[in-house]
RNA sequence: GCCCCCGUAGCUCAGUGGAUAGAGCAGUGGGUUUCUAACCCAUUGGCCGUAGGUUCAAUUCCUACCGGGGGUACCA
């Protein structure tokens, strides 16, 4: 961005000074009455070239003054150059950074990122606190697609393992129906009242070890009852991911894995990576440097646990899609697995994609954490309808001034809206604390108001009956919210980037909010449709880019937004 | 004990090696004959956890400590 003005300030500085080399670089000044770009290049130069930082300072703008897409370049004390740029220049600009908004393509040859999020478990209805990853790795893996990227979003769901020993052990004392006329919430009953029973009997606990070791070595009835359940869970999975605007590419759990874990313990054992352990289990002891504990690759009874699986899944998914990048999106206690299983690999001398373990924050009560095993969770779906409902009721209390065709649709679009943005608009790494109130905020930096912009600007362009406005040729002047507007519009592209390259969406949402902001400034202050030209092109045409830049990225966020609301 | 994450306004949170640290909610006062007032404008409110260090410049980087959360071999 910007690339001619930052060329004349290296040159201007290198003739003024008689020095070699100097990197320019801009920022974009939050402050008003700053200009378009800042540069604090004088005061890093200060000591090297021995000068004042204002001497410096000085020089430069007034350099830059001299250019024609400069409108005022200016040297600020202690030594910063602010420049203001000619609206012409800005017109330029804008017209290229549109390109950002469509997307871009993806090359088909290019290697795939695999992007793993969700993983929900087995017999068990996804829990409020399944929404942060679940959201997250699809907001990213929408922002890989957009930046053009071949992406294969991986639900990788937890079909297997000791806690299936432990329902079938669960089902067979109390299940009163055949599995397949549970429903999920009954399923997780059966769980819950098997660790409240397992409190008073420890012998609870053995059994559903021994249930799940049987499974593993192909019990025929187990197996019937497994499949059961996991043709239960997965159908009640699709209608919640639908609403969270969520879809994977492949949902293969850990199940998949059951015949490929050999392949793998035998390499470890050959190549002496695996160990026997304590109590006869098959673990890895990294060297000292490490500074790791022991990673547990089989359990004393010779049962393989989630590491044996993930090793068998990372050699599986190497093998068939030669990712270029694998993301797993996991809550923050998962980072000492991820750790140990990366040292683990590299032990064995695998040939590595890039890989992250992308991480956030864990959701609890006020005064307790979230727990599967005590039943103390709060059924997403739930936590769905009680948005939509509040929403709902919103809608209906402002009957008279809203525009919606369909109530209904606007209230599921606001109310999930509502409840996605709240998570995607604060760093990823944060813990939330679950409260009704602060996680559904309808106004202010919340989605609704994301909605409400790009309704109402999509409101104007209707009345104006135009919809790919075009940008005036040239425009004398420009209002400060205009300015302000445009410089917003400008960086959408930045912040993708930005957003991409650290795995944080919460850029992308504040960044819309930031849009929203001044173009309701900017909306309250300027008239658009009663505008003399150029003026009334140049509006319509922010308004355009607006409401594009809004829709695209609410998107990316899994958000939808409404024509009309 | 050791390791990781978090600590910014009453509350919930953004933010950055640079110019007087920003929003939302809550509080106070304004704005609709104008394109949607789910909005806008103004205003109250901060030793940026504490103490050192590096730097022309630290809330941001480094070290220690304090507080909260998590992990630390047979859960995932």
């Amino acid at each position: 961005m910007y690339e001619e003005v930052t060329t004349l300030a290296e040159e201007s500085l290198k003739s003024a000074f008689r020095i070699k080399d100097v990197i320019v670089t801009w920022q974009v000044p939050r402050e008003r009455g700053r200009g378009d770009l800042a540069t604090t290049v004088a005061l890093e130069l200060s000591k090297k070239l021995k000068k004042k930082p204002m001497e410096i300072a000085e020089a430069l703008s007034t350099a830059l003054q001299k250019n024609v897409s400069i409108e005022h370049a200016e040297a600020v004390a202690p030594g910063y150059v602010n420049i203001t740029l000619a609206p012409s220049a800005l017109l330029r600009e804008l017209n290229r950074s549109r390109e950002a908004e469509t997307g871009k393509v993806a090359d088909k040859k290019a290697r795939s990122v695999i992007v793993e999020y969700s993983q929900p478990n087995i017999a068990k209805p996804l829990g409020v606190h399944h929404i942060i990853g679940t959201v997250l790795g699809q907001a990213t893996s929408n922002l890989y697609r957009h930046l053009g990227h071949n992406v294969i979003s991986w639900n990788y769901i937890g079909d297997w393992g000791t806690q299936f020993g432990k329902l079938a052990v669960a089902y067979e004392k109390w299940g009163e129906k055949p599995v397949e006329d549970h429903t999920i919430d009954e399923l997780l009953n059966l769980y819950v009242r098997f660790h409240e029973e397992a409190e008073a009997d420890p012998t609870l606990e053995d059994r559903g070890r021994e249930a799940f070791r049987a499974l593993e070595k192909g019990d025929v009835s187990l197996r019937a009852f497994w499949e059961d359940v996991v043709a239960v869970t997965k159908t009640s999975l699709t209608d919640v991911y639908e609403r969270l605007q969520v879809s994977f590419d492949l949902d293969l759990g850990e199940s998949f894995y059951e015949d490929k874990m050999e392949a793998v313990l035998d390499e470890g054992k050959k190549k002496n990576v695996f160990t026997i352990g304590e109590g006869g289990a098959l673990i890895v002891a990294f060297p000292e440097s490490a500074n790791m504990p022991p990673y547990l690759i089989l359990k004393g009874d010779g049962a393989t646990l989630y590491s044996t699986r993930d090793l068998a899944q990372m050699r599986y998914r190497i093998d068939t899609y030669h990712p270029a990048k694998i993301l797993i999106f996991t809550d923050i206690a998962q980072k000492l697995h991820f750790e140990q299983l990366m040292e683990t690999c590299r032990m064995l001398g695998w040939e590595l994609p890039e890989f992250e373990n992308v991480l956030f924050g864990r959701m609890r009560f006020v005064d307790k954490s979230m727990s599967t095993r005590k039943g103390n969770i709060l059924n997403l779906e739930q936590v769905l309808d009680e948005a939509v409902q509040r929403a709902e009721k919103i809608i209906r209390e402002r009957e008279e001034t809203v525009q919606t065709d369909d109530p209904k649709e606007l209230a599921e679009m606001m109310g999930i809206g509502a409840l996605v943005y709240g998570i995607l608009s604060q760093n990823r790494k944060m813990d939330l604390v679950f409260d009704w109130d602060k996680m559904l905020s309808f106004e202010g930096n919340s989605a609704p108001y994301i909605q409400y912009t790009h309704a109402r600007a999509r409101s104007v362009l209707r009345k104006a009956k135009t919809d790919a406005a075009e940008l005036p040729k040239d425009i004398d002047s420009l209002t400060e919210k205009e300015r302000l507007l445009i410089g917003t519009l400008l960086q959408f592209s930045k912040v993708l980037d930005e957003a991409l390259e650290t795995h944080m969406p919460h850029k992308i949402a504040n960044y819309l909010y930031e849009l929203c902001q001044d173009y309701n400034a900017f909306y309250n202050s300027e008239p658009i449709l009663k505008a003399e030209e150029p003026s009334k092109s140049l509006r319509l045409a922010l308004t355009s880019f607006t409401a594009s830049v809004l829709k695209t990225g609410a998107r990316i966020l899994t958000l939808r937004v409404p024509e009309r609301m």
